[in-house]
DNA sequence: TAAAAATACTCCATAGGTATTTTAT
DNA sequence: ATAAAATACCTATGGAGTATTTTTA
């Protein structure tokens, strides 16, 4: 079926500009602005306040485009049913992942995807957390891989994959109380509250590492020292090692084993989630499926 | 949106035959067959299994008219959101009735409701009951009335207006036993079981009103001597009132006090409903609401 | 007074028609 | 043998383009 109108009003009401919508659609303002005045007479209803660089959705339109991107939904999960049911062995996946540690994760996972379904066209998207939700929202991302924890779940469709305990990072010879140390035990416990006064580094305020982070110095009752902030993991622990500040951070930087660095649990065990993330109702074909069981694999295998 | 290709196979798919459903779209056979062929290209599936005369859905054919129905129903609540909130007096109501007292109850709501919507066009259809909840499936009826029991309700949505029982009708002078008469109610009960041997006049086997009676029967514990069987509800009470028969009928006719004939409550006080049907999910627009709440009143007026 | 949106017109892609062939009972 | 479905080819409606005017911040 013809979807080329519900999905030229969804971009208007996107991009708040019949110009910059019609940019984004390949066609003409003019084209995009026939085709809206021919759906406004024909409901009898104007969907969109026309300011001059900032279109918003009359309540109208806001009916409209909420039941025009329900149809979006249901057309998209009709024809990805009907190509798994044909065995077609051919389709489209459209995969988010967060950048750095979500490549690393696609570049293990789909050469192995690829033996799989050698016909299969898999479009990877570095976006951040925050921007797979909304891609997610639009329709415009099958799945993401993100890492977060509970209360930065959406309302989409979210299933766990690996529970990742976070680390407190303290640059080697920094002085541990003996007392701590006698379990033996290959992260000894420590309470965050010890480091109140030691100057912290932490990813930007934007990441979702840094959101968790902040929860946990939260729950510890306190704000730490924040010494530098990056958007890059590795700077973080360079830093560590260069003995400049402490850090939290996930297993998967501590299992590298990195000089200069020693690594602690915290009593509290705090974690985040790996989780992939998919639209509330959508129809996961088999290859994303797949997908998802070798991702899965991926991360248990990391442990 | 157009939704034309979306009804095209629906209706094939109805009509089990690309012929008949081309001649009921108003299209040749040959566009139709066209689109169809296009569809099945792009989506790399069969949607039909071809007999000479019998078309039927491949599961995938399935799939795509289910979701297709869907997207329908979905097209088709939002133009009727949006044209209510625009308040465009302007508007079109598919009423579904039953003959006869269906009948009597649109000739008296119809012009009141053309009072209240002027610019509203109503397209009364005398349906049978199975044939009103068909329509309503296929969303070729926005609202159908209907008087049932509850066995008899699908899985669209029921309103419930008005309970009305079911009385016995005797002919007058038809000798019953003192004892049920001391109670000088204006209908006294009697139990349907005394009439095990009586020839019963009712209406032909299809008829919602008969299955409600035949159940009124088993109930009882008997199947009563069927003297004959008619489509009219006026032929059963002459028959009674010539007294050649008893028969069951609802209070609507009771109330008429048709001359010759004697009524009675039975003990067990059967009853049917007088619903409104709807596709569950529709959107019902306030015209909609208001006729619902018109013949609501009729009803109500009419007890 | 510019940039954005609407309008006038032109063109061509494609839905749908006619005529015909192929298929299945 | 015949009715139904598919195919070949043609036509015309309407979606989209270009050029231009109108609107509004």
């Amino acid at each position: 079926m013809d979807t080329k109108q519900i999905e030229y009003i969804i971009k208007i009401a996107d991009e708040g500009s019949i110009t910059r919508a019609a940019e984004k659609l390949f066609i003409t303002q003019s084209a995009l602005s026939q085709q809206l005045q021919k759906l406004e007479k024909e409901l009898g209803a104007t969907l969109f306040v026309r300011n001059k660089s900032d279109w918003i959705l009359t309540p109208e339109g806001k009916v409209y485009v909420d039941n025009a991107r329900e149809m979006l939904r249901i057309k998209q999960r009709t024809y990805t049913m009907i190509a798994d049911m044909a065995n077609t062995h051919r389709g489209y996946l459209s995969v988010g992942m967060t950048p750095g540690r979500g490549s690393d994760m696609f570049t293990y996972v789909y050469p192995k995807f690829h033996d799989l379904y050698p016909e299969f066209t898999v479009e990877p998207r570095e976006l951040s957390v925050r921007n797979q939700q909304e891609a997610i929202r639009k329709g415009e991302l099958d799945i993401g891989f993100v890492t977060i924890t509970e209360q930065q779940k959406t309302g989409d469709e979210y299933l766990d994959l690996f529970d990742e305990e976070i680390f407190l990072a303290l640059p080697e010879g920094y002085p541990v109380p003996e007392q701590y140390l006698t379990s033996g035990a290959l992260y000894p416990e420590l309470p965050l509250s010890m480091f109140r006064y030691e100057p912290f580094v932490m990813m930007y305020k934007e990441s979702t590492i840094r959101k968790t982070v902040d929860q946990i110095f939260h729950d510890a009752g306190y704000s730490p020292t924040v010494l530098f902030e990056t958007s890059n993991n590795t700077t973080i622990l360079s830093m560590v090692s260069a003995k400049l500040a402490c850090a939290l951070v996930p297993y998967h930087y501590v299992k590298k084993h990195p000089a200069g660095i020693k690594f602690f649990s915290l009593t509290t065990h705090p974690s985040w989630k790996v989780c992939v993330c998919y639209q509330k109702g959508s129809y996961l074909s088999k290859a994303a499926k797949d997908f998802i069981r070798l991702v899965d694999q991926y991360w248990e295998h990391g442990k």
